[in-house]
DNA sequence: ATGAAAGCGCTAACAG
DNA sequence: CTGTTAGCGCTTTCAT
């Protein structure tokens, strides 16, 4: 069952009469900066092609101290909202000779850490982590030994690291607004992850909208701590089975609406009709659901894209700005989900 | 911005007044074997703890020629069908000790095979591969030059490799009998790509659960030609539209569920009221659906889990018997989107 | 109970 | 224009 192992490049050379070196040389390319004859090179690159040669790329990896490849880190690949973003970074990394590594953290820093430490063994040019908590020592740990590293989605304050993420206050603030130009004032917000920077960021976008719209601010209604669906369900119930309940509720996050809409379903209420609801995160499914969703979008391919990037460019030696920390536009998708209190 | 090279085994031997070889013993567990001093074997590992030694896999790997690596190919990582494969895959390699490549297919078999080859020389221990499409010449080609490969979600018909997936015959059976179960005689069945293994086991599973039932076979009703979000909206569209519609719809996918979906929304249509819908694959939002879907779940834990273990028996020189061909049960979810016509 | 040294396949410095 | 050779870091045979 073992590999039959290819034509190496010694063996290819001595077929040829020639060494390896100059094989090599051909090889890579380096046919003219070594003047070697046109024959010659013409030789080899169709006995490479008779004998299938394909260099070993462990070999060639030793020797170079670097493997053409990059890790990518996610609390969770099954959550579509990553998935997609991987499937961008695989994409790019693909057209530019990376292959990637796929590695799940189960939303657990110590699996994160465990797959910093496993995929830097595994020599890596480079990792792409959506970080999963609250600390960022290891990352910066890992930043700080030279290795190169994006962070995307959620990041921290005051970080040396380059990150990537959704301009999550702004696509807060239009959700929000959105809102109370509908003439709604009793807004939920049911957050995610406290004290997460995106969450944070979040929230002041809301709490920014509401300060606009001159709502007091003990009018604000702010309830929950995780991105599940779980969170969704429970703060959603309470919330409307409340004397006073909300007229609107805003989701941070797609797993909390789908929480929300059991609440909603199970308490024999209808959206929009007895609470209009703005969800973070845009899906397949969002204009499908009992009443279309109107939805926060992130821009997934452009988080993907420059996320590579940046790991690219620091391979290829160039020096990030510090503090880079790009915040990428969001965009509303107005559905049926709202409904118009002003007429 | 070259990345510190961390110790290797050599300066970990020296800073201990060891040789290599005894470093390399304790630290691959061969002490016993070896018969490595309780004191020096305990030393070594205090040592490689201390200065965070990692072995450098490509050193190893050279060596031992297997890189600990698996490649896995899908149509579509995005697809929350696949990225939900890929974790249970990604999970149980971890645990066993290899790392994986993850590649896009993007429903393309030029790329299929692109990424092969890619993984190939990248020198994959074993692929894990769900295949784009019809063909399978390419890869019994790999299979035969003696790559450990596994196929999972679809196949083809009388192939050496390995194959795992669902038991589609039965999801489809016990989904049409369902409908029938509920009064049910017209019912439509959109389909994916044709000729496709599990687009074929699932029409045959519809065709028998009607012959069973003595539907006569010029009462069926079958069309469509894609697994895609268009396809369910077209076909969904021509059938409601039709002088005697179907009372129901069976969706051989998600994303034709989506479109069907979108049919009867646009054509001002409820679900279960005016047409019953069941649909292949069940997703976190089936249940939360503009009325909760009837759905067949495929388990997508025990796909990556067996086609892990398939892949490593083959690594680990296991002959597999031929033609092994693992089907998994599916199970089917009772919601409210199927109307009983017999009250 | 431990070590010396060969060699995996490749690249590049040095040598013509 | 082409070749010889050292060496990347590891495992393992052979020696002691």
């Amino acid at each position: 069952m073992k590999q039959r192992t290819s034509i190496n490049l010694k063996e290819l050379a001595s077929q040829l009469n020639l060494s390896v070196t100059t094989v090599s040389r051909v090889l890579n390319g380096k046919a003219k900066q070594y003047r070697i004859k046109a024959e010659t090179e013409q030789r080899v690159r169709e006995a490479a092609n008779i004998f299938h040669y394909s260099p070993n790329q462990f070999a060639r990896s030793l020797k170079l101290d670097k493997s053409e490849t990059i890790g990518v880190i996610v609390p969770d690949i099954s959550n579509p909202f990553f998935s997609e973003i991987v499937k961008n970074i695989e994409r790019e990394s693909k057209n530019r000779g990376y292959a990637v590594f796929i590695g799940d953290s189960s939303d657990n820093t110590t699996q994160e850490i465990a797959l910093i430490n496993y995929f830097t063994s595994r020599k890596v040019d480079g990792l792409i982590i959506a970080p999963v908590g609250l600390s960022s020592s290891h990352l910066n740990n890992i930043y700080e030994s030279g290795m190169p590293v994006v962070i995307i989605d959620r990041s921290f304050n005051d970080v040396d690291f380059p990150v990537v993420t959704s301009n999550n206050y702004q696509g807060a603030f239009d959700a929000t607004f959105e809102l109370l130009k509908n003439g709604h004032t009793k807004i939920a917000l049911i957050q995610g992850l406290q004290n997460s920077q995106p969450n944070t960021d979040r929230v002041m976008g809301y709490v920014d909208a509401m300060k606009q719209w001159n709502i007091p601010h003990d009018k604000l209604i702010i309830v929950g701590n995780s991105f599940s669906i779980e969170n969704g369900f429970i703060q959603a119930t309470k919330l409307l089975q409340a004397a006073d309940p909300p007229t609107a509720i805003f989701a941070l996050s797609n797993l909390i609406t789908l929480g929300v809409l059991k609440a909603v379903s199970d308490l024999g209420l209808v959206c929009p009709e007895n609470v209009s609801l703005v969800s973070f995160d845009e899906q397949a499914y969002s204009a499908f659901l009992n009443t279309p969703m109107t939805t926060i979008e992130q821009n997934r391919e452009e988080i993907g894209l420059r996320a590579v990037n940046y790991v690219l460019d620091q391979i290829n030696g160039l020096r990030l700005k510090k503090g880079l920390f790009l915040k990428i536009d969001t965009k509303i998708h107005l559905r049926k989900s709202i409904k118009n209190l002003n007429i």
